[in-house]
DNA sequence: ATTAACTTTCAATAAATTCAGAAACTAATG
DNA sequence: CATTAGTTTCTGAATTTATTGAAAGTTAAT
């Protein structure tokens, strides 16, 4: 069975997608294959329908699994591995951001948290230290607001953006609430 | 003048997740540098305080420029350009957030859109379109969420952080009012 | 108009990443 | 336990990306 023209096009733009969202071409292709692929794919079905070497499917499947994005599936009967995605769109979604976080965030997090604890020791000192607080605010910021979004559901979600002229206003609400309760 | 040891080990951080973050190592080493440095740095005392080439650094500054990261500064009776930051770290946080998307996302917004627009014409496409459009959906969401938040200031998402059990919370809220109001 | 101070560009090279394909491995079957 | 169907690992070649340093370009002062 090999792709439609459209389809095709869709699987290749992963790939060239693949490595700004953090893997590689080829794993990008993988991914988008498995996401508009309807039934399970064994590992040579990837192959021949991206081109590639058996081998490095494997090296992608065991990527793609470590990102927790597929699944294996066995059929009975069948002695051969069938991969499909782990969860909708919105799950994949979801763990991507969370491992990007793991990656992009984390490391320096620590990394600041560490240097904030020592006293400056001059004027270069301090001002770095000034920046780096800066740097470390924002960034628990986002780390604290990515886990409270990722907690709703889509459709939670399409709510909340409903809520008319942006989100500025729902603290506007929230004061007009205290201040009547 | 020379980094101390903890700022210098701030710069190599940076530049080991500069290409996670979008560009590449010497980039990154080179925007870390610059805002936790008082004072705006000539290209030469970047190419010192980093080892490496005059060229490269000239390169990075380019590429910098490109993010809307740091900006010229000239004092007057020197030729040399001064480099330093553009805007506090929420800015430039914002900057890299904006540019990114317009990386990651909004091709492939492009070409779902395109693909969409066509009927399926068997099973498979039917499929893959109805996967298509949730990822469609998803990136719009994401896209929409992204500018109204950009509008907060830090001050006004700390507030909304602090909402307290989730953010989820607002929502309840907001359906209390609509019944009152 | 020439020089000096500085910046940018670009071709050559170095380094890192990706990939195919062969070899090694594993597990089910007879 | 030997065979076979399947998966994983590894190596070096090919590709891609990053970096240098020299040459060309720019600008301001003399």
């Amino acid at each position: 069975m090999s792709l439609s023209e459209k389809n095709f096009a869709f699987v290749m733009h992963c790939g060239e997608m693949g490595s700004r969202w953090g893997f590689n071409r080829t794993i990008g292709q993988m991914c988008g294959l498995l996401i508009i692929t309807k039934n399970p794919m064994t590992a040579n079905e990837i192959a021949d329908a991206l081109s590639i070497s058996r081998g490095n499917v494997s090296m992608g499947i065991k990527e793609l699994q470590s990102w927790q994005l597929i699944r294996v599936q066995h059929i009975p009967g069948d002695r051969k591995e069938y991969y499909a995605p782990a969860g909708d769109i919105w799950d994949m979604a979801n763990r991507v951001f969370e491992e990007r976080k793991k990656r992009e965030i984390e490391p320096t997090l620590t990394l600041l948290r560490d240097n904030l604890l020592d006293e400056a020791s001059n004027d270069d000192e301090l001002y770095a230290q000034k920046q780096m607080g800066e740097i470390h605010n924002l960034l628990e910021t986002v780390t604290k607001w990515s886990s409270e979004l990722q907690r709703l559901t889509p459709e939670q979600l399409n709510k909340l953006m409903k809520l008319g002229s942006g989100i500025g206003k729902v603290i506007d609400l929230k004061d007009k609430i205290f201040k009547k309760e």
